[in-house]
DNA sequence: CGCGAGCTTGACGTTGTTCAACTAGAGTGG
DNA sequence: CCACTCTAGTTGAACAACGTCAAGCTCGCG
């Protein structure tokens, strides 16, 4: 019954935590701890899954589907940092100061998501310096890519930084090769230009016979050339 | 003797660490062990502290004099990320991952610097719940920054880059209302711009009574038409 | 006094955005 | 089945923003 209300639990906790890497760090005593400070819902393509600004109450983990990562900026333009990695603990960076999102998070296909409340997570945090090093080794990785993306968006032209994000997405588990479920709008907000330039660009790119598009696919046909761009760019 | 000897030690680390509410959080005896694994150094303005790139064996707290860390971008290019802060503990960000510096800092003004080893400091995060906490909320703020950064730098127009800028320096202890030792060419590396453009913004501002600008000493003499800009543009 | 680093200026070219119009495809109700 | 609508994608022309280049300046310092 509970299964189908939205907010409540369906899933066994065990099993998603044992496809975690950092997770498997804990024992079944703290697990269960979590489990009992744990909420899931799920979420449609296009759903905000929390708002930039609101308070930071829980950690969300992303145990199917995957959401974009991103600043709500000058005039309803968006940044997008990143996109989720499965499995990966989004919306944590905020819990060591004012308690607020630093970003927003979107649903881009349907997902579900996993709640857990912060105050068990800091104890849990604070109990396991194993698993606080995998926390802070995540967060680690997230500050490194976070800046690359300050030095390829402010320093290289549009075609450099747009070769680095296909470059990027092809790297971090988006389908080998190629992706979908990124329309050229997110690709812009990714790469920090007008969706009319990130037209051309991609337009210039399968002229040139370095990437195709169909059916809102892309497909990386030329790495080789596309990392000559992204470098020299 | 030793103390004219760079790389020995002749301050007392409890007289420097009573000074910071993070290290103000540690007891005698960790301190006690904190100082067995540190080093000092002092550094004459312009000289690199660490480097991008180049292991990262030790945290850095600089106890006189201030910094600019920075990140090394395309030819040559620098993106400046922020200044040191007074006692703020600098270097650290990578130590969960590959243990290489993320950034580079250098001494702006002459420095005196204590080096800290990252296996003393880790475990003395470890033992120290409340420490660990305050190293966090530090490192938060540094992310919140960043994130700032990343939308002020890819968003704003010229102008309002340079207001941003300004504010920031001001609002963050460097002078109150006027500053030195920021030279045109590292407001542009803060503003992601050329040195051109960042002199040629300086003069609009100072043409419009927003600032002074006499000796390389920049006062801010309309905070409130420079907050506009800052949001406006 | 001369040197050099940082600063300043103007002319010019490139890059990227804006605006406006148009197209294609997916979903929806009659 | 067709018109209608909505969203994403596409294109071109005009324009603004910003960087590049080259030259000259200024001031502190040896």
């Amino acid at each position: 019954m509970e299964a189908f209300i939205n907010g409540y639990k369906c899933l066994d906790c065990k099993h998603c935590f044992r496809k975690s890497s950092t997770f498997s760090l804990l024992d079944e005593d703290d697990l269960a701890r979590l489990d009992n400070a744990r909420i899931e819902v799920s979420f449609k393509a296009g759903e905000i899954i929390y708002k930039q600004g609101t308070p930071l109450t829980h950690i969300v983990i992303l145990n199917s589907g995957f959401g974009k990562i991103y600043l709500e900026g000058q005039n309803e333009r968006n940044l997008i940092l990143n996109y989720t990695k499965p499995f990966g603990m989004n919306g944590g960076i905020g819990i060591f100061i004012d308690e607020r999102h630093l970003s927003s998070l979107r649903a881009v296909t349907d997902c579900e998501a996993c709640f857990i409340e912060i105050g068990e997570f800091k104890d849990t945090l604070k109990r396991n310096p194993e698993f606080m090093d995998a926390y802070l080794r995540e967060h680690s990785i997230s500050i490194l890519h976070t800046y690359r993306q300050l030095s390829i968006l402010t320093q290289k032209n549009m075609e450099g930084r747009m070769a680095e994000s296909l470059l990027y997405l092809d790297d971090n588990g988006f389908g080998n090769g190629s992706f979908k479920h990124i329309p050229k709008q997110d690709l812009a907000e990714f790469t920090a230009m007008t969706k009319e330039s990130s037209i051309r660009v991609l337009k210039q790119f399968r002229d040139e016979g370095i990437i195709g598009i169909d059916n809102k696919r892309i497909s990386i046909l030329d790495k080789k050339a596309l990392k000559q761009i992204a470098v020299h760019g």
